[in-house]
Order: structure tokens, then sequence, then C-alpha cells
DNA sequence: GCTCTTGTATCGGATCGTAATACTCTTTAT
DNA sequence: ATAAAGAGTATTACGATCCGATACAAGAGC
């Protein structure tokens, strides 16, 4: 027991080169770097030199060299020989492709949106929570789509949304009311809903009522009507929501039309989802 | 088993003090060793313990587990406390998202496919090819969908499906030749053209006609018509394709319906298309 | 031409990762 | 029950791997 020799190991020289590490000695920070890097060519830099990437990622020039040159050996960024600059390759969609193919929710809930879609005709959404903020994972467009730039893996905060109210309100008040208070919340438009004790009764009615809406909170125009799918633990999933524009109906056409069906697909949805583990 | 890539990669130091090989200085190979985890939790691993993880990917025991943990650390994996299991996270999607929004190729036909699809009411998909394979980009189902499984960043041998001959058909012959010569050529159908002079054939009328088609060549049923976009220096940057089932179109009708409206797409996709530098 | 900036190559040495081992827990078999 | 086996977790000494400074090369702009 006891620490002697090894704190000596990661303790540097007096003469502070480097600040102290948190001492995690199962962290591969070559990884972290590495995702770093990757993780730098976002819409805003979608094609980048050397020198940029070493600016945005935050490393040194010898350290942009190596990680790029490894990405690039391993098929996840190319580099044009003529301009030097990199940009990532199709390789960054596997992943993503891999985890939609394996996550069992998905391949589950996949049919009950597909059906949705051809008996509405309108847009079908699929989302999960990833702390405050929601992800689509799954998305069927309707002929007039609303939000191109709206595609699978987008995130919004869960707040402002009608799913991640549908989430939060399947949760113990006190959890959602948590996960609201970490949350940076702030008005998008004229019709989002930011204080939290409004919120919270949002969340009630919606537990009562069994489905959430979102009429414009994030979007202009947006109109949103989600329900939770639910684990045999009563413990929110995901969601699926509909969501369909302001030119064509008014609030309470969307949700008196859309509100029975989401909730009956959440159900189905929750009847036999995988649990997270017994 | 045991080791197979470090000797063949490294000479230890067996005789000269110096390393004749010298590998590659540059690799990093944790980076490797993370991608290797990461990768091995595809449709058939959607959740695996520390020791299947660590046979799946081919690592030992300490490795896997460092390689989890800074995976988990990341954010990309997550660990279900009680079963000990890891599967990856939304997090996975970041990186596909990442791709499709920094992507101005995407960008710029989206629209264009947006349009196909309102007007035919059937699937378009955008693909661009990667080596021997094509990577679905973009993808905008219809009604009644086909293949569910076809996602984006699904990838098909090239030589069996429109978008890959549209595009084969824009490069040089000899160009197109030595991919399929690297290609593994087998019938997946009855109907797969996979014998490279009938393949040279029909990439030579393809270039004639300005479009390609694939009809059950990969999955029965699957009627599919398509045209490559191609860069200011006529190489080929993209394909546009319409699928449609054979329970609802002749091959004839579905030609003569279709070959004009991908013709058209990849047209006015290709003008103003982003340069691969200059 | 010259300078300035950016990409590429090299290399010694310390950092960081490796892999062995030991320790808990849980599971299974007797 | 109890032991044995197996899996996950924690720890540590060692040394190969990776770091980062530096030097070199190649363009770009003046």
């Amino acid at each position: 027991m006891t620490a002697h020799k090894d704190d000596a190991r990661r303790n540097k020289q007096a003469d502070g080169s480097r600040a102290e590490r948190p001492a995690d000695p199962l962290m591969v920070l070559s990884v972290e770097k590495a995702f770093r890097v990757l993780e730098s060519f976002d819409p805003t830099h979608a094609s980048m030199s050397l020198s940029q990437v070493a600016s945005v990622a935050g490393l040194d020039k010898s350290a942009a060299q190596r990680f790029t040159h490894t990405l690039e050996k391993l098929g996840y960024l190319r580099k044009d020989p003529v301009s030097k600059h990199f940009e990532m390759t199709t390789r960054a969609l596997k992943l993503g492709h891999n985890f939609t193919r394996a996550n069992p929710l998905i391949e589950r809930a996949a049919p009950y949106l597909m059906h949705l879609s051809k008996t509405t005709e309108e847009t079908i959404n699929l989302t999960v929570r990833d702390d405050t903020e929601i992800v689509f994972v799954l998305r069927f467009l309707s002929r007039q789509v609303l939000n191109p730039d709206v595609t699978i893996g987008t995130r919004m905060p869960a707040y402002c949304t009608a799913p991640g109210i549908a989430m939060l309100s399947r949760m113990r008040p006190e959890d959602a009311r948590r996960i609201l208070e970490r949350t940076d919340l702030r008005a998008y438009t004229p019709d989002t809903t930011w204080q939290i004790d409004t919120l919270m009764e949002k969340i009630a009615l919606s537990a009562a009522r069994g489905y959430a809406t979102a009429f414009e909170e994030f979007y202009h125009g947006d109109l949103s009507i989600a329900a939770a799918a639910v684990t045999s633990r009563q413990e929110p999933a995901c969601a699926v929501n509909i969501a369909v524009s302001r030119a064509r109906y008014t609030r309470q056409d969307a949700e008196k039309r859309f509100s029975s069906l989401v909730v009956a697909a959440a159900r189905s949805i929750s009847q036999g989802l995988p649990q997270p583990h017994g």
C-alpha cells in the first residue's frame, strides 16, 4: 500500500513544465488527442491545413502531424496531395452506421415509425436523451421538410423540444429538475418555455396526458407532438415525435390529430423493449 | 494466434542497432487500437463484456481495459454498471453527423435530391465512391421502402449498383477496369453482371447514355437508375439514383420514366460543384 | 532574389503506456 | 457449504513508444 515511488513517477520536476495530471493511469491520452483532431472537422472547418488542425485542436505542430498522419493511415482523414489540406472521409460514417444498426432500440422502433410515416405522411423522428440534450437517431421525412438541417446525429436541448419534455415527464420529477438545473436555459423563440418552474409544470401536464407538445419553442413554424417509450422499469428510453408546419395546421389541430398516434406508437415500442440489463 | 503483426512491422534490434525498418515513426499505435475497439461494436456485437472486447478486438485484457476505459471517459462507450457490458453511445453519431454537415458535396446536392423526392415520391439516394465500394451519404425514403437496412453509411460493391456503374462510366476506362480488377466480383442474384468484360461493356453503354441501371443485381426486386455528377475536371464526384420496386414498375417503365430525371439532377449538382482543390 | 510561413523529416530521451500480477466478486460445480 | 474457476478491477516496475524540439525543404509573397 501507500505510495512511495509512484508519485515521484507522475510528479514532474519542480520547474513545473507541466500542470499535474488527474492521474488516471488507465487513460490513454493519445486517443483523446486523436479524437480532438477528428472532432475539429466540424461544419466550419471542413477542410484544414496542418497548422489549422494544430490550432483548432489545440496541439503543437508535431502532435498535429502525428495524429493527422495516423488518422489518415486509418482511413478517417484524407489529405489532398496538392493543397495539403485534410478532410474527413466516408469512414466517419461507419461508426454512426454501426451504432444505428447495432442499437436494438432503433431496430425495434423503426417499423412503428415507418408505419406512422406512411399513415400521416408527416415527418417522424426517434430521439434519445443524452444528459440535457436529445439526439435524433432515426428520421423519416415528409415531402415538405421543415428543417433540412436536422439530420441523424443532430442534437437539441431537451427542455424546448417535445421529445425532450416527453422523456423528462416519465422520470421522477426531482431527477427531471436536476437535469433542467444543469441546462443552459434560454428563449430561442418568443414561445420558448425556459423557466424552471414553468417547465416543471409543463412536464407534470405532459406526464398526466401521456404526451408532450412543443409549439415553435426552438424553430419558428415547427409544431411537434411527442410521446416517450419506457422500459419495463418505467424509465424513458426514447421518444417518437411528429413534426408539422404551422403553415398547414393550427396548434390545436395538430395536437388533436397526432397526439393519440404518437402515444400509441410509443406504447407499442415500449412493449418488449430490450432491457438495459437484468 | 498470439502476435502476428508487430514482428513483421518492427524489427526488434535483431542485429544492427539501427532499426532498418523504421516502421512508421509517425504512426500512433494506441489510436489504432482504440479504433479497433470502437469498431468491434458492430451489429453482431452490440453489447460486450471486457473479455469479449479483448477477444473481438484482438487485444489482451490489459489493453482492452485501458481502451474501454479511455473510450468511456471520452463518451464513446458506456458501461452498464450492473452487467459490466459496454455499448456505444450516441456520441458515435457525432462524427458522421459532422461529416455530413461539413461536406459541401452533400450540402449542394441535398436540395436537388429533395426536389426529386417530392416530384417522384420514390426513394432517392446520394452515394459517393470509396475505392471499390459505394457509400450512401444521403437518402430520402419513399413511402414504400424497399430495403430499410440501407441507411446512411451503408456500403455496397460499386459494380452491381447503378450509382457505382454511373460513376465508373465517367472515369477513364482503364481506371474503371483497374477498380473492377481489385473487386471481389460475385453474382449476388441471377441478374448480377459480374464478369469484367461484360461490366466494361455495361460501363461503356452507360457512358454513352449518361445514366446507368441496375435491375435486381444486388437486391431482388430492386430497380435502380443512376447518373453521376462530375467535377469541372470531369471526374465523378457522386451519383444520384432512384430506386423503385419491381412490384410497381417494369424495367422499361422505370428506365423510361426516371433516367432523364436523374440525369438532370446530376447535371445540376455538377454545376458549381466544389473543387477537389484549385 | 530574399524572407516568412508552412509542411516534412529526424532523433534523443523521458513519458506514457504496457503487461504481469494480485485482489475482489460473482458464478458454477461438487 | 465450499472450492474452484472465471471475470472485472487495481496496482506497479519496466522500457518501448511517443513526444516535441529542431532542422530541413518547399512555396508564397514582397
